[in-house]
DNA sequence: GAATGTTGTAATCGAATGATTACTTAATTC
DNA sequence: GAATTAAGTAATCATTCGATTACAACATTC
């Protein structure tokens, strides 16, 4: 905090710009993604959240109401852009075949930080009455999808889906961190990924959670 | 509590018969096991995993010293149980392939509820930096003895933990709870685990996590 | 059968956290 | 350009929760 000529009541900085309520909501449940991705639904705290976001901690209470919301909102986002992607890869005709080109758009949402992370944390939390349906739900769509849009068979739909499910612990444990050091790890890593390995090492190199308290509700300046 | 002829500071029952450190241990590492695999590390509390275990709050927090520390005592057991009941399986002959064995060892734990559940919370938790550190390593320990000691391949290894890591994901997600509701629920969890969905169907009938806060630190008389 | 250690609980504390209230200031409308 | 709406924060509250302290009852040893 500058202790400028302001008083105490008084702007600091040169007047603000605001920002749409639309553009404000999605950014910070970009944040709210990644910080629920690495912390898990319990782990992380509305402060968190607003201190990625760079906005205050009740604001976004005030936009999604609770947490609960807030995560749902989380999941919901998630799962539409899991969906989305796919649908692009199934369009774009090309001559991979289907399965492959599925896998390379799913390996791509991997890079971005915390959107496949948020949603395992909510499959693994079937037990809570609202978010257990959303995740079912959303688990649901997406293999009636690989059954009914991407043509796969029942056991197709679910060796794909086991895949996922390996990628996403994979990036959960942070196996990567081990790829340098564990020749086991690497060839694990090489075993589950194969051609998509390269692109998952690039933009994982972001260093392990701090336990030290955010600074909260202050907006950084 | 019962209004009995007791004075506020003595006894009411028999007096209670005392339990050994490494039984009492056990037990409560037991119930913490099945809270934490519903609800998640940060999700569950230190007076949820006593009311389950039939122990007051703070006599868990002396065994372990500190959540954080049972939450690794409940991995590391979880580890263990995995890998003695993998090595019973493979060393119990049989006509039955090496793979298959496995894999129905793996659904039987699989009904130990909490067990394979509190692993995954760990596994998605690989940014914590103990929790991380636990779970990579106990990851990489089922990897080695899929490779070492069943003698699979890398990709056969990848391809088994890829099917393990669906097979925790449908019973976090309840997914058997739509069994009788949707058929793609069912279609799904027959094209996942196949012949070794009747014995999981028989052990998933709890009911969802109540959100009432538990009666805490008394314990059931 | 006192002394001593062990098993266990009741009471309570301090910090963290989701939510609320009241307020400020930038846009927008008439 | 006043009035009104919308974007955003500071301050603070009530709970919850992990941990600590002090104490009680059972067991064991000598």
């Amino acid at each position: 905090m500058s202790d400028a000529t302001a008083s105490s009541t008084s702007r600091v900085g040169p007047p603000t710009t605001r920002m749409g309520s639309d553009a404000r909501r999605e950014l910070v449940l970009e944040a709210a993604t990644s910080v629920f991705g690495q912390r898990g639904y319990a782990g992380t705290t509305t402060d968190q959240v607003a201190a990625a976001a760079g906005v205050s901690q009740p604001y976004v209470v005030r936009i999604f109401g609770t947490k609960e919301n807030l995560f749902l909102a989380v999941l919901k986002r998630a799962l539409d852009l899991l969906l989305t992607a796919f649908r692009a890869a199934l369009a774009d005709e090309s001559e991979i075949p289907v399965g492959r080109r599925l896998s390379l758009a799913y390996v791509d949402l991997l890079t971005d930080r915390g959107l496949l992370l948020s949603l395992m944390h909510g499959f693994v939390l079937g037990a809570d009455p609202e978010i257990g349906r959303v995740a079912r739900c959303g688990f649901l769509d997406v293999y009636r999808f690989l059954k009914n849009e991407a043509g796969f068979s029942p056991v197709e739909a679910a060796e794909f889906l086991a895949h996922g499910m390996l990628m996403n612990t994979l990036v959960g444990l942070r196996m990567t961190d081990d790829y340098d050091k564990d020749a086991d790890a690497r060839e694990l890593l090489e075993g589950a990924l194969q051609s998509k390995l390269a692109l998952l090492l690039e933009v994982t190199n972001s260093p392990a959670v701090s336990n030290s308290p955010a600074v909260s509700t202050s907006t950084a300046s």
